[in-house]
DNA sequence: TTTTGTTTACCAAGTAGTAGGTAAAATGTC
DNA sequence: GACATTTTACCTACTACTTGGTAAACAAAA
């Protein structure tokens, strides 16, 4: 009857997943503790560990809710009826929405990290840019097809280069405290696609 | 007339700051510590704070090295008598240099970790990229006026993107192994300001 | 009454940082 | 040149605290 146990019912490892998931997103994986999420939700270290019991696999559920997370709002866009110009706009809105919520891309953050991460985390976040860049070589192809694109280089190539562009500036953005650094980068990603 | 001390004298500082350079730059400010670099160099974890009294000395100076180390690169760009769509991609060697070592930018490094940093780093972090922005800034004035380079933007706001695009690019060049995606950045970068 | 979630109370190892001491080199001063 | 003094560069041994992680007891539902 307690609504703070009511209510945690199934739901405390999506909190715990939230709460890390800030952390990572604007400290980085090495940067927080168990500590740091108890203080938040005010539970113990070791009820953490009940639910995932080894950062590791705290991290590596953290990849795996980012993706599918990331990839219903690709879904989303897939759905509605916009231009490849107008999804590909919908997309690096996606970014500038975690930026304007003062965070940087949890996998960009921890591509930063890459070389402390477990193995498991590791191959969660080469999976999860193949799935990134996949999506946007498919939209680049198909907007040269309809004529609502128009650019030189091989789409796969430009799909990792918009990709790495939106993470750097996103990171510069950042640390600057300037959003406008990202939007302008945003602008002129769009404008070397002929929109 | 032991060697090992010999050599040491008034070194001793630069052999610490190479490896600790090294360790952010593979690593992370936050995930290296003291016994790292202790055991790499094999003295005492208090050797090394009597010459960085505290981690955060340490990371300063060794901001205020690699901006200054960088600087002089600039400068011998500056001296040479290059094109400045050469001098630019002179500019982009530096990175792609970096890279081939298998590290990323340290201060691209330390930008991600911005937010944990001390204040004094924070600050130092600026001005390495205000330093770097300006340079490139200039270059691109400098290539509008002799028709060298082809641009529409103001140079400003596009230097602060080719930083930021080249950071970006290094980062996940790096986690992917892949140096090609790097240099594929570095080529739609120069692409941009028709050459 | 078993399952689920939590707490208390730990642990071993690691973190940055300090205290106090030592050998040797550098710098005076006679 | 010989002497005392200071500085440099290091060490051993420690403190105070944090890290990820565990075991066992306990509470609340189902």
């Amino acid at each position: 009857m307690q609504d703070s146990q009511t209510a945690n019912r199934n739901e405390t490892p999506e909190r715990i997943l939230d709460v890390a998931q800030g952390l990572v997103q604007t400290r980085g994986y090495n940067a927080f503790s168990y500590a740091d999420i108890a203080a938040v939700l005010h539970v113990t270290k070791a009820s953490l560990h009940y639910h995932f019991p080894s950062k590791a696999s705290l991290g590596l559920s953290l990849i795996a809710r980012y993706e599918s997370r990331f990839r219903q709002l690709l879904d989303v866009i897939d759905a509605g009826n916009q231009t490849s110009a107008e999804q590909i706009r919908s997309y690096m809105a996606i970014y500038a929405g975690v930026l304007a919520d003062h965070r940087m891309c949890m996998c960009g953050m921890l591509a930063a990290e890459f070389e402390t991460l477990p193995k498991p985390m590791q191959s969660a976040l080469d999976h999860f840019f193949e799935m990134n860049e996949a999506w946007l070589e498919a939209k680049l192809r198909q907007g040269l097809g309809d004529t609502s694109l128009r650019f030189a280089d091989e789409p796969r190539s430009l799909a990792q280069f918009i990709v790495a562009a939106l993470e750097g500036a996103m990171m510069l953005a950042r640390s600057h405290a300037d959003d406008a650094r990202f939007h302008a980068a945003e602008r002129r990603l769009l404008a070397g696609l002929g929109i």
